[in-house]
DNA sequence: TTGAAAGCGCTAACAA
DNA sequence: TTGTTAGCGCTTTCAA
């Protein structure tokens, strides 16, 4: 076991105490800023710390403090871009506010989500941070949401008493769309709708909403599958182009997926942006490599994190009776995987109709402030 | 404080003992498996358990137990894809084993790095994989590697007396530029070279010698910089360019800085693979997107995961006196991003000649055993 | 098979 | 300013 070599290892307190010759309360006192201990004694059992290579055990603190200074971090897959740009962000802010983060992979599956809830609850953490992978992840989870402060990312828990933060999904197809038929597109294909969360209901709707009010007709190719990897996109762009190709442009539901058609279009013999545009959604890392230039919604990653944390770590410190809901606002991220569909049409009718329409979107959240 | 409200909802085993009528200790031994106790009064616990919603408390049973299952992750960035798709891995493994992960990044920073150690370390974990920053990592960890189990990933400890798992990096870009020399390059550029970890040192002398033992003259661009990503290849890259041309191929030591060069190469109107060669290292995820198809050296990233888990949870539980050296054999994944230099040359010539080459690679971990 | 009690390492209330 | 002591929730002897 390893309890045994721990054992014999292991200085505690008490160690600490017999050398200083003083109690191990007072040891305790020496460690902690604000008590009441006389200078030089505090430096004397600081020297015998540091000569006996104490270190504060935290789970026994976190026993006695009732706190452990750790918050679950529970998501479908770090092995996606972003959500491991997410993880990312959320533990530099939670480091820089002496939280750890527990990591678990809900693996896409809303079984293996509430493992990962009953398990982080279990090891007592003090805050969650989940990237749900469904919308039937909140009633799933709803009984574990008083037991400790959870707050939703990138789902919108719309009315729902629960804190969550969420780019403004609408908002994002919606001007993604209107810069497609600004280009001149009216055969506009939307890749990879899913109805299991709100998230991409919303995006779906985004794009709905912005053809319907400039007289295109929506079309849609829906997703079989929740799990947002390339390979998923692409078995399923195959699929698409097999099908039909009755379109000029495709407006990709995430990055991921439009990753997947580049693959199928190449493939395919597609040219991007030459025989399709190609537009995606939350901005990863990797849209904006070279060839790759996929023109695409951003997410404010960072600021999401930040928020997150923060509204977790506010109701932490406050008794977590309130909540909050927060929609940041996502923007147009210009690359080259989208093309007027008229060459000759001048750059300026382009930026002229874009600016007319994109103004005002008549979004489900404009009641809502941003960031 | 998050104490007020924890302490009133939550249910300890005293609370299941009172109700069930039954001592504390009945209820331990009723939610632990292989205890004597009469199957009905389990029953009763159990039921009266359901009924009130208790679920064990981790951290009192860790105190007691004096084991976490908790498993310390420390690596530079989980924004990188290396290192997020080897989190993923390790994270499932040690799921299925019943560890939870603690992740911590170090930031590509020592002192960041012996921070994140003592924090899993204060807070009691069972053991630590760490991808450490630099070859100093070893060095200035050493004295807390006694305190517990730690396995190292991707660094190349040598003849040093603690647990490692890496590929072998020596032969990976060792058989990288018999490819090149192969397609008939004999210019060839190592790009990113650095001397802070062993893996980076390994990597530069297995090109160096490939060249060397066929007669070709070693080349370098140095890297300035520990963090290898993408936009840091990318700036070494520009300055590259503005610098010098004297090459057919380039060999980025990692698939991150090749990108870098891809993206440097697309702004200098530079081609891949027609103008120059590109290889890369790592088989990230990313390499295999369409028109980045970049031809690379796999490291195995499942199985090094496998490995660095099970010798970890061997150590654990065997009070860690052995540790064990683990070199893993890389391939060569061939892709789009390298051509030979002379098309006219019939590609069987080009299979022999690598054929002939490649089958003994003097590397210096020619008597470990692969996996 | 069950209960009583000790104790894991620490903090905090209370006394001195 | 310091020491004594109780207790956080649990497991595990030791008795009964």
């Amino acid at each position: 076991m390893s309890a045994s070599n721990q054992t014999k290892k292991t200085v505690t307190i008490k160690d600490v105490a017999r050398e200083a010759n003083v109690s191990y309360a007072t040891v305790s006192r020496a460690l902690s800023p604000g008590s009441s201990i006389r200078e030089d004694t505090r430096q004397r059992v600081l020297e015998v710390c540091d000569r006996l290579g104490y270190t504060t055990n935290y789970v026994a603190r976190s026993m006695v403090m009732r706190e452990t200074r750790l918050l679950g971090l529970v998501l479908p897959s770090i092995d996606n871009p972003f959500m491991s740009e997410m993880a990312y962000h959320i533990e530099c802010i939670a480091r820089s506010l002496d939280y750890s983060i527990m990591l678990c992979s809900s693996s896409y599956d809303l079984k293996e989500e509430e493992k990962a809830i009953n398990l982080v609850l279990g090891r007592q953490v003090d805050g969650i941070i989940i990237i749900p992978t469904a919308r039937d992840s909140y009633p799933n989870l709803k009984k574990y949401l008083n037991k400790v402060p959870t707050v939703f990312v990138n789902e919108n828990l719309m009315e729902a008493p629960e804190s969550y933060v969420t780019v403004d999904n609408y908002r994002g197809t919606f001007i993604g769309a209107e810069y497609l038929m600004a280009l001149g597109h009216k055969r506009i294909l939307y890749f990879g709708r899913r109805s299991t969360t709100a998230t991409h209901t919303l995006r779906a709707m985004g794009y709905q909403d912005a053809c319907l009010q400039h007289g295109v007709e929506p079309m849609f190719f829906d997703s079989y599958t929740d799990a947002t990897t390339i390979t998923n996109g692409y078995e399923m762009a195959r699929q698409l182009f097999r099908e039909r190709q009755d379109f000029t442009a495709i407006q990709a539901s995430t990055d991921t997926f439009a990753l997947g058609v580049l693959q199928a279009a190449d493939e395919y013999g597609i040219r991007i942006p030459e025989d399709i545009s190609l537009l995606g959604f939350d901005n990863i890392r990797y849209a904006q490599l070279p060839k790759i230039n996929l023109t695409t919604i951003e997410q404010p990653k960072a600021a999401m994190a930040d928020v997150a944390v923060n509204i977790l770590v506010g109701k932490i410190q406050n008794d977590f009776e309130a909540y909050s809901h927060r929609v940041l606002t996502p923007t147009l991220t210009k690359r080259s995987s989208c093309m007027p569909i008229d060459l000759s049409r001048p750059e300026s009718e382009i930026e002229w109709r874009l600016r007319l329409s994109t103004n005002d979107v008549h979004s489900p959240f404009a009641h809502e402030l941003p960031l």
